[in-house]
DNA sequence: TATGAATGAGATTTCATTCAT
DNA sequence: TATGAATGAAATCTCATTCAT
């Protein structure tokens, strides 16, 4: 019994104890989002995240109460913050087109600046958006940014800039479509085709790209 | 083959031991597709794939070495799959417009029927490409369409049809991006904007879309 | 301890949940010094440990994390244990040549008492150290006979009992070396000469015989 | 189906087909005795004595029949090996003194030459003697070197070179003690007492070291 | 004689969750 | 509010052996 033997099992770390929930809250979101997304829901860890914070599996589960609702906190954060940023964008003082532009300009910034809300979206949709639908907060989500679209695009109509029948939805999609193919099929195409992509391939060159596509197509029809 | 072989006796049906190795490995290959699409690398069990045929993990262990090497192959088998249906476009007879349609209608159909294609495609995205980095196989895939894309382009470029600046890869990007959003974003996207998406979507007025997206923006720049 | 301290009303007997992490952790490794003894490494395994124990090999994961961090904890504990009995031994007051008999018998009846630690000991070095290295611990490990050795045989030297050229770690070698045989090679070696060894041997003349030839060998050398 | 797939699961390098029953049972002998001696009967694989012979574990289990008489019959070889070697050592014409000096020199040797024999009889120890009990072979193993040391004896006490009382089977055994300790347990004294033992101890002086224990101890009793 | 195919048992480890305090 | 302890389920992989030819 003289012999030190190591008593505690676990992390023996001396740590220190917040008392402050909305900031372990707050700091549990954070790691949640990161490991969700960089390892999707299966990959992620409850241990991972719990390692990420200096707290506890349990703490994480006295908080969230398990692994799907604290996922489902994840998903909703992730869809406020940008809501949030569309909302900041201020388009209704440019000409149509140059409106346009700046749209896709930001959606094309925003996947690249944030892959983790990319990912966390390609991961739903991989879980078939199993979650989602339990979410009454995440089925309710509005994305300013549609209506923002109409705005401008019913402008540039009225205009004679833009096709009658442009559908919001639709540019939205394309637009979306576009600039997250880039984050989202990085490592195949990339690896495929010999193309950097992402944050690392010539963004500048390629939301350009997109915001000529999409304006090319917006454009009034050519008579025939 | 022609000839009628004399088969050994109880080969027929219900043995305890088929020993059919080539017949067995494709139904394991062909249950893991659709696993590891379904439920992605990590949420896939080996368990689940020999419930979905007839043996049991000990065989798919013994005929793909674990589970890694199994994923591999089902993303060769995808991929090689792809290539195989991308080589039986022929587009070499038809005007580049018409051309480049069809390669838009052929590729946006080809991800609506193979969701597991695109599936797998994206969750080896999420997983940053991990194992088709080990992959010597999938390193050196060749996508038959690009090169047919650029054979188009060309024709197309040298009749004035198309821009002198087109690029058979962001051709491809785009024609990619547009057709895969479909399927790979169809449950947030859907279920935010209340659109139906993928096979369940206006498949029609989808792909004549993308494909007015594409020749809008690859025909010849207005002057100025 | 003496005064009686009222205990927790349940803690009794038959509870669903001890709680008693040391004494867990205590009877875990207990169990574990004599599967592995018993098994060797490859051969323990970490359902039999639970078995013998009355907790499950989750339970060990908790506590030690692992199969091989057991293995170490198990190989610490056993050299701590020879350590602190090592260190019980008074010699200091005894003639030189006495000491040494007593500190032979010693090392005799620990091999023969304890089984474990040797087989322990045979393990690891079949296993050619691969454990021990990875342990801070054990590559620390000081055994107090060696230091205690050299003062008996400074003494002795000092009073021309002992030859010159004695070295503590070579005596000691040699007294670990014969002392071991008979436990480490009982099986073989008894079933080939007849010869029943170990604790069954005749214990008491054959550590005799060990000391004497200690005791011959370190004697002064014959002139010439 | 155009696509090329794998069909072989195994191995599908090229293999030989000696067609040379005793060659393939004596080569994967010899890869035996070394998996074996370097794995222990537990850790050992068939797979891996199969990979070391450019065969299969079933062609392993044709000719030995499993793991267990395969492990016998590498006992039954290296016993074999040492009585064959023991045979040829002469010393019927040497002095007494000399003579037990030879015959220690070739036991340290032989110890350090040939560790899979150690490793092997320490691995049969570990085993409690398990599979040895079921070799009528073993059971009978006889080892020349015990009558040869009978006889030098004899020859040395009636010279009055030797104590009367020394015995054998003792004397052999303080031989192999000494003698195998150095290789069996290099790794731990090795390590806690930073000196290299074994092939890269200093074998010499070792050697001679034994060689004087032995006879310092054989030696007649000073009177007294 | 030789072998690819097939099998079943067992081993370790990870993990989310629950409990009692 | 916070947490260490405990648990049961599942997942992957290895392996010796047997079978049919």
């Amino acid at each position: 019994m003289a012999t030190s033997v190591q008593l505690s099992p676990g992390r023996s770390t001396a740590m220190r104890k917040p008392k402050a929930p909305e900031a372990n809250r707050a700091r549990i979101l954070a790691a949640a989002v990161a490991e969700f997304a960089s390892r999707g829901y299966d990959g992620a860890s409850m241990d991972a995240i719990a390692a990420r914070t200096n707290t506890t599996r349990a703490m994480i589960n006295y908080y969230f109460r398990g692994k799907e609702p604290l996922y489902l906190a994840v998903l909703e954060r992730v869809y406020a913050d940008i809501r949030e940023a569309e909302s900041g964008l201020d388009v209704e003082n440019l000409e149509p087109v140059e409106a346009i532009r700046r749209i896709v300009e930001f959606t094309y910034d925003y996947y690249v600046d944030h892959e983790d809300f990319v990912r966390l979206v390609v991961a739903e949709n991989q879980a078939k958006g199993r979650h989602m639908k339990r979410s009454h907060a995440l089925r309710t989500v509005n994305r300013p940014i549609v209506e923002m679209l109409g705005r401008v695009i019913a402008r540039g109509q009225a205009r004679g800039d833009f096709r009658a029948d442009a559908d919001p939805i639709d540019v939205h999609m394309a637009i979306a479509a576009l600039g997250m193919f880039n984050v989202t099929n990085q490592y195949t195409f990339g690896s495929l085709f010999q193309r950097p992509m992402g944050a690392k391939g010539d963004v500048d060159r390629r939301r350009a790209m997109v915001a000529d596509i999409i304006l090319q197509w917006l454009g009034p029809q050519p008579a025939g």
